[in-house]
DNA sequence: TGACAATCATACTGGACCGTCTAGTTTCGT
DNA sequence: ACGAAACTAGACGGTCCAGTATGATTGTCA
């Protein structure tokens, strides 16, 4: 009854396991909810039915499988420990390099994907909703308002309301090339030297509201 | 055969197609286009099926008539004419006008959960996303350029790239309220004294970076 | 009034699909 | 090697649903 730690592609069952759950991610991402099938995630893993529902009690709870492990994947690349301003040579270009790294890292089809699935299953699924929410922007921006603070305590920024400070930096350079990813497909991502004007720019305008005037 | 433009509500039949409308947008809007039911919509129109497919040739069809004739009342409510800076005392309370008006239209249940709809259904109805992109928000940022290219004319804003400016102050006040609401549902929406503070701090922040420096 | 079009209630067709069951086969631990 | 557990392929029950067909009923207009 020693419980082992497996590694879960050691095993077969683990591999199939896997195998259900990949399948199921590019199903789900391609059809939704509703328009997905049970029958052809079983067919695309390479697996019967019956283990696929050995595995997974439901359609709803290997979506919510689904999308939960593809938000954990997210995390990993997102929230990565943010360098320190200090290491940096100058405010700005930490601003900016932020900036440009949240661009990138987020602005993937698959994360755009994501967000329209679960924004589109908020009635069927409002805890995923949550959870992407509190593990994605508002995270970021809790992140981005601790650092402000400690900026502020340093002199090198002036804000009142650090949080504020941080939406308004966030959805700068965010929300234009978010916005038009959900409403015109991958089509609209931007390139990374658009991903650089948004940066630069947002980076221009926060700190000519944010900056401290004393040099 | 003398084409008279007759009020549609004018006639029973008009009557009866509106009706399928109203209860077609309903239902749609509660659950989706594919957990939406025909049945349950001629029911909830006081009609029989037959005559809801005598007016719409399909499914598809309801949909994308119920869609663009709510994207149709959204634009006369959101796109009046602005009025114009001149008349208002200052460039500030202008600003502030028009951001608490923007946020007071749009942030209501029905619109967000009408671009919660278009964005779930972006793979199965593009155009319909890409028709709400540009009546609402692109032509909100378009309207927005066309007024900062007047004030940079007076000596009132600096912008050299006015889109870009558009771009800024339009998120600045509306990609928080607008992010929430999408992924925490209309709970998340915001009190008219946030929105209020939302519009104040954004226009803080605009003014600050594109507003001149020249008394 | 009478003819004709619209509408109604309802049944039906054809198909999709979730989840289960069966019977035979493979894999795995011991 | 052997027994248990996992797996497979496929069928199936039950349900749901878009769209059509039917035959009766109502409303409209000459």
């Amino acid at each position: 009854m020693a419980v082992v730690a497996k590694d879960e592609a050691s095993t077969s069952s683990g591999r199939k396991r896997l195998n259900v759950l990949a399948a199921a991610t590019e199903t789900f991402m391609k059809s939704g909810f509703l328009g997905a099938n049970m029958d052809e995630i079983a067919v695309a893993s390479g697996v019967s039915k019956q283990t696929v529902y050995k595995n997974f009690r439901s359609k709803e709870a290997l979506f919510i499988e689904v999308v939960t492990a593809m938000m954990g994947e997210a995390d990993l690349r997102v929230h990565t420990a943010p360098m320190e301003p200090d290491s940096m040579e100058t405010l700005e270009r930490y601003l900016f390099a932020y900036a440009h790294r949240q661009l990138s890292v987020a602005l993937t089809p698959a994360l755009m994907q994501l967000r329209r699935l679960v924004i589109g299953e908020l009635a069927r699924f409002p805890d995923l909703a949550r959870i992407l929410h509190e593990r994605g922007p508002q995270r970021a921006i809790s992140v981005l308002a601790d650092v402000f603070k400690r900026l502020e305590a340093q002199g090198l920024l002036t804000c009142p309301d650090a949080t504020l400070a941080a939406i308004h930096f966030n959805w700068l350079f965010m929300a234009e090339p978010v916005n038009r990813a959900m409403l015109l497909g991958d089509d609209g991502l931007p390139s990374d030297a658009e991903m650089r004007r948004f940066a630069k720019e947002a980076v221009r305008v926060f700190l000519a509201a944010y900056g401290s005037k004393a040099p």
